[in-house]
DNA sequence: TCAAATTATTGAATAATCTCAATGATTTTG
DNA sequence: CAAAATCATTGAGATTATTCAATAATTTGA
């Protein structure tokens, strides 16, 4: 899977805390979990992006990037999963995205302002990448194709964007809990565990709603046997109605 | 401003109609109002692109791309002022953004479904460059340059769409108000005739209001000294107490 | 393992926002 | 220019969604 040689860095010492790479890491050029952009890359530039990286390890709930913060890094996820969300006052987040392994973090703080625009946090105990800017700026310039996958990216992201204004500028409450939970759903096929780590603050959050809203939702979609209820796990047994939930908004 | 050699085709025949050009248009190596990231391009490129455009006039009120069509080209504002928005059902959309002259339209759809993934209607008329995809791609692929100024963009434009989802997500109708007539006030200082086209309708699509509670809240903020109105046009007489009312929500 | 802390659930009251309807102002069109 | 159409404004009532408070369930940590 990743690199297992990793030493955990005074366990004890506090709550979050970093493991830190006493040992080589896998080289970019043997690493599988690799994005497609970088099949772009020859190996002299896979060379290069290794010489200019770090692996890390993010516990559980740690924060990988909090926004605002100063963004010296690109990160890559090499194995792990990661909440992206708006960080905002009151305790009233906005989750935007569920970021699994082979996916970047911070790629807008290439050129942008040189600070995070979202918070990060590992959802379970996560392996990344740390790619430098400067490198990363480097080989798109060089390299027309890569810089093409990374706008590829960037497309995709947009649109993703766009759906989540759709859904919170003006879907009610039953949409865009539906919205939600297909989202989430269609992650947690690629992520089993994926409903094991979030809370129903987490889900409410995706959704733009209030907690308790979310509960009580949840509950009349369970009791019209639209999805299924175990504790944290939420399984879906009725898309199609979901779907139509979704559309009506 | 533009190449004014163009002639209207039937102009009464329907309402709705496109001014072609029968003439050459402005080459893209004489153009002035080229954006930033042509700049990278060399004579040759530049040419490139001139042989893979068509220029082209809309009439205030027309679509210029429509949400869910097919997306055949890169739209580029040689002149003009146009608004960005997600249609929805039931005469709700979602205003995004102002375009104005050397903005891009549908940059997304290099490399996305080839749909556009959102509507554009002219403001007043606008001049338009339709830019070929697949040329535009090519020259993404050769020139890493170019595809850089390119994933600038986008960076901006992720920070944009981050602002909007806030602002919706999680704040109330004063802080969404204010909000939106600070990024028109900003707005209209490039394009001072702005709020003459804009509707209170398109404030309230902006603002994600309805349009009542947006007159509404506009005359509130009249009656507190916070801004000016008369008729269509909205001067900002206090912009940090909608600062204010923007940071509480 | 047990107590403390956190998370989930439920109901009732409150607040935010929208819709509908009516009227006035402005713009468009023949 | 006058009628029609569209847009802006206002009030009242209905709807949607949140907050607060209380309790139950689950998780965490010593």
């Amino acid at each position: 899977m990743f690199d297992r040689r990793l030493v955990a860095v005074e366990p004890k010492a506090c709550k979050k805390f970093l493991m830190l790479d006493i040992s080589e890491s896998v080289s970019c050029r043997e690493c599988t979990k690799s994005a497609r952009c970088f099949k772009t890359l020859i190996p002299s530039e896979l060379d290069f992006i290794n010489q200019n990286k770090t692996q890390i390890l993010y516990r559980k709930g740690e924060n990988i990037c909090k926004q605002g913060a100063f963004a010296s890094y690109v990160l890559y996820i090499s194995d792990g999963l990661v909440k992206l969300y708006l960080d905002t006052p009151h305790n009233k987040n906005i989750n935007l995205k569920i970021l699994k392994t082979s996916e970047f973090i911070g790629l807008s703080s290439i050129y942008g302002d040189n600070i995070y625009n979202y918070s990060t946090v590992a959802l379970k105990d996560s392996y990344m990448c740390l790619l430098e800017k400067d490198s990363f700026r480097k080989l798109l310039i060089k390299n027309g194709s890569f810089a093409s996958e990374i706008i590829k990216w960037y497309c995709e992201n947009e649109k993703q964007l766009f759906k989540k204004i759709q859904s919170l500028g003006n879907k009610q409450m039953p949409g865009r809990l539906a919205d939600t939970l297909i989202y989430l759903y269609e992650q947690s096929l690629l992520e089993d565990t994926l409903f094991m780590h979030l809370s129903r603050k987490d889900i409410a959050d995706f959704a733009g709603l209030s907690t308790e809203s979310t509960v009580r939702l949840l509950k009349e979609l369970k009791d019209d046997k639209i999805i299924d209820l175990n504790g944290k796990q939420i399984k879906i047994l009725d898309k199609e109605k979901l779907k139509e939930i979704s559309r009506r908004g």
